[in-house]
DNA sequence: GCGCAGGGGGTCG
DNA sequence: CGACCCCCTGCG
């Protein structure tokens, strides 16, 4: 583990407000300068923008440059999609002018499962909470800097905590989901290397709702915002509820919008970018509008 | 400052 | 369709 550093000049469709606070993950901090840092697998990233350069700079375990246009989606044209989306209508166009920085990252796809599975019924300063303590306990310590962070714990050592070992770490009435979930997934008795591989966006959605704690909404997410990778599906939690209905429903009671309809909607308008879309609408009616 | 009520990225029975 | 655990926030 050796610090590396990796520069992007000219970066656009990068910023770093846009892309840890859409939404997607749960291990990003800011830090006083305005770069944020954060832990994903066994790196320990820190990412500024100076001058339209970003500069990712930490400890790493492989090559950095491989590592973060893995995790950063680099590869990809988000300047053709945003393109396409824009002209799909003016409410679209504002919200993607709003978050123009956004990148959907490349997160673990166990890791997205537990996070997603804790954010039920749940408000994002808890759960970064529960998701720090888990990792302190759990994960593996790494320093950096002489500051001490932790990765996510494999299955096999979230697979050491008992029901009431969660409890403690503040999980409420989750504990009980995501142990059953772990020893699932630890004892392979749900295999996510077959899941990886499997291509049926379908089959993925219908065999991520065998696991206790997900249900729609949470199997979206890890669709979405794991290395899946389906860019098609929209997740809808009150907020792309709200925004929905006030662009296009116009319901007089949002809670009463079917969602269906939302689903079919988004289907229409964005086809296959509709979780894309779904990232700059959420961002945007959370943050600004 | 501190104490307390209210509510939250849904899921399950 | 109602309950659900508990930290965080905001107001008194």
């Amino acid at each position: 583990m050796k610090e590396q550093k990796y520069i992007i000049e000219n970066c656009d469709s990068f910023e770093l407000k846009h892309i840890f606070d859409c939404g997607q993950c749960f291990r990003w901090n800011e830090n006083k300068d305005g770069s944020y840092t954060g832990v994903f697998g066994k790196n320990v990233l820190n990412v500024n923008k100076e001058n339209n350069n970003v500069i990712f700079y930490g400890v790493c375990k492989g090559n950095i440059q491989e590592i973060c246009t893995d995790y950063f989606d680099l590869k990809r044209d988000y300047s053709e999609i945003k393109d396409i989306l824009s002209k799909v209508d003016d409410h679209v166009k504002k919200s993607i002018e709003y978050g123009k920085g956004i990148r959907i990252l490349n997160q673990d796809l166990w890791e997205m499962i537990i996070s997603f599975i804790i954010s039920a019924n749940n408000n994002i300063p808890r759960i970064k909470g529960i998701i720090e303590r888990i990792c302190k306990k759990y994960g593996d310590k790494i320093v950096w800097n002489g500051i001490e962070y932790y990765s996510f714990p494999t299955p096999k050592q979230l697979s050491q905590a008992s029901i009431e070992d969660l409890r403690g770490l503040g999980l409420g009435f989750r504990d009980i989901r995501v142990y059953k979930t772990t020893q699932k997934i630890y004892t392979k008795e749900f295999d996510l290397d077959s899941l990886k591989k499997e291509e049926n966006s379908n089959i993925i959605r219908e065999k991520l709702l065998t696991l206790d704690g997900v249900g729609p909404k949470v199997a979206d997410c890890i669709m979405l915002f794991s290395s899946l990778k389906r860019l098609e599906v929209f997740p809808i939690d009150v907020w792309v509820r709200r925004v929905m209905n006030d662009l296009y429903i116009k319901n007089e009671d949002e809670t009463k919008v079917n969602k269906k309809q939302i689903e079919k909607l988004a289907h229409e308008k964005y086809g296959d970018l509709a979780g894309l879309a779904q990232q700059y609408l959420f961002y945007w009616k959370r943050e600004g509008a």
